[in-house]
DNA sequence: CTGAAAGCGCTAACAG
DNA sequence: CTGTTAGCGCTTTCAG
């Protein structure tokens, strides 16, 4: 095989333009003290080598030492909430040059650490997280070295840091009072798994307004640790069949209530028991009836992590603080069902 | 302000460890020829300092240049079929202990080149795209280089490389003979940008069906530049509003068949004009009726892309191959609504 | 088995 | 306005 062509440096730039290295760092940099004649020669070198600096070289020997890069730790990509939370963070980075560097745990405490950490050798200039390990503890060398932290979705453990998360526990008892208005006293809540900080956040606020309004849990089943969808059909399904069955249902995550939806119609009860989920549904209005959701706002929660999170890169140092996130019923229907 | 602590360096830990930097070098990588003892001292040191290499610096100098990334282009990481693939490459990535730097450029052929110019800017070492520009001919000089390209959902042109795409037109074939075999001779077809080679690729595979059957494509309304919701619910209801209207439509796209979906709806012709779309929808089997559409295999895409492409990282350089996945049909209702 | 010297591609700090 | 020298944190090369 033919070697490929060596990709060109600044070196070669400044032999073909004749001026020094320096002058070629000048020019890609728009420092202003280059006549313009040399800026025109240098430019055209640049061109015809099809040259690219190296932001790599660069960024080590630049004293501020920045790469140009953050990362980002998400359940996964895939999820439709950390996707339009990933976006409204690349757009924030986009505006400043920065990229992107995110990252999937799938909620598993074991890849959250070596995952922040692959994150750390490539030397990003802050991360934005959503944790899911007991302590955040390992991080707090890294703060030290002034690599700014904010969380996301969910609180830090171990760690004094900037947050941005949606208010879980006040939208979940936004969700109880309205079924509660509409008359039902027997709902059930079906949870994911309580380590998830959000997902005990929500079953805190659920509880809470169940206290507020005299309405005595025991005739309100609580079941925590359904993360999916098929489990959460089987739950609804069982918990209908029971004497005494609930009159509503509270989803307390989006697989969740995909799957209570599949149990309700399955058994023709869409129509009879009341459903609310957390996080929004695409297509939701367009079921039959259409599903009531607490919904949170991804594109803010985005968007606010990542001006944080540069302003602090930009050196910013007030004491961190924890910035709540409103989240928002959307009556579609299905929440509206009297008991 | 107290100076943040200095983030330790290779020569930290040879220091503290009381040996040379090439052996502290050694043991991070997991070179042989160190004895335990040596080894031990240096990974304590290591673990004293909470040192992280400098993964940037170390790819600088190796021999191989490898940054250990790669750059993704991609409509957008919101869009589910793109953050699906996203997830899949990222997945691929992850095993080999590589980051993914992904960017949106939401279809728009201005922002195509400049972003695919950032990622170069980074060294990544591999990239996978989707385009929209006319020609990819700009990055000819960076292929010779080295870098390794994997195009997906859309063929690459005016470079050969290596691509990964749904088979468009067939995929349409599909979804058009299915419709015909229900009785339908006046189908619709709303597609997405004409430029968008997926969309131009899905309307011929439409028009050749038509053509196989007989049929005279002037029965058949053929509109394109329908990119949003909005748009393909006011043409649907013109449509539908004319003298001798369709009675099937074909949603080139998801967001094309959710407008569609909101306007058959609102005047009641949802159980009577039949419907597929291109591109699988969340909770599409929950409404009423079911809505039938050609799914592609975003998994098989991405995964498929990634292989291809550190494969080639890895020196594979046999010729470039197109890669077609297959679509497949998937039935819940709306598409066998009979004429 | 270990270390010293050189240098990756670039920018900082100074000279001229 | 332009160039020279040094060095970022690491790996390579080569010598012990």
């Amino acid at each position: 095989m033919a070697d490929p062509p060596r990709r060109p440096t600044m070196k070669d730039v400044a032999a073909l333009a004749g001026v020094s290295i320096k002058t070629v760092s000048r020019v890609t940099n728009g420092e202003p003290l280059v006549s313009a004649e040399v800026t025109a020669r240098v430019n055209s070198a640049i061109e015809q080598l099809k040259y690219h600096p190296d932001q790599r070289a660069g960024s080590l020997r630049r004293s501020d030492g920045k790469t140009g890069a953050i990362g980002l730790v998400v359940s996964s990509v895939a999820n439709p909430f950390a996707a339009a939370v990933h976006r409204a963070v690349e757009n924030a980075a986009v505006e400043r040059g920065f990229g992107v560097f995110a990252s999937s745990i799938d909620d598993d405490p074991e890849r959250e650490q070596p995952t922040v950490e692959a994150l750390l050798r490539r030397r990003v200039d802050g991360l934005i997280l959503t944790t899911i390990r007991k302590s955040q503890g390992y991080l707090l060398n890294e703060q030290a070295f002034g690599t700014p932290l904010v969380f996301i979705d969910r609180e830090p453990l171990g760690v004094d840091a900037d947050s941005v998360v949606s208010d879980h526990a006040e939208g979940a008892a936004l969700a109880t009072r309205h079924l509660i208005a509409h008359g039902h006293r027997k709902i059930a809540f079906l949870g994911d798994r309580a380590m998830i900080q959000s997902a005990s956040e929500r079953r805190r606020g659920f509880l809470e307004e169940l206290g507020r309004h005299g309405i005595p849990t025991t005739e309100c089943p609580v079941v925590m640790e359904v993360h999916d969808e098929a489990a959460s059909s089987a739950l609804v399904l069982d918990l209908l069949s029971r004497a005494d069955p609930p009159t509503a249902i509270f989803g307390g995550q989006n697989l969740v209530t995909v799957g209570a939806i599949r149990a309700l119609r399955q058994i023709g009860a869409h129509h009879r028991v009341a459903l609310i989920g957390f996080d929004d549904l695409p297509l939701a209005d367009l079921l039959e009836p259409g599903v009531s959701v607490v919904a949170q706002d991804e594109n803010a929660i985005g968007s606010i992590a990542a001006e944080r999170l540069f302003e602090r890169i930009a050196g910013d140092t007030s004491p961190p603080r924890p910035r709540i996130v409103p989240t928002r019923l959307i009556p579609r229907g299905s929440g509206e069902i009297p008991a």
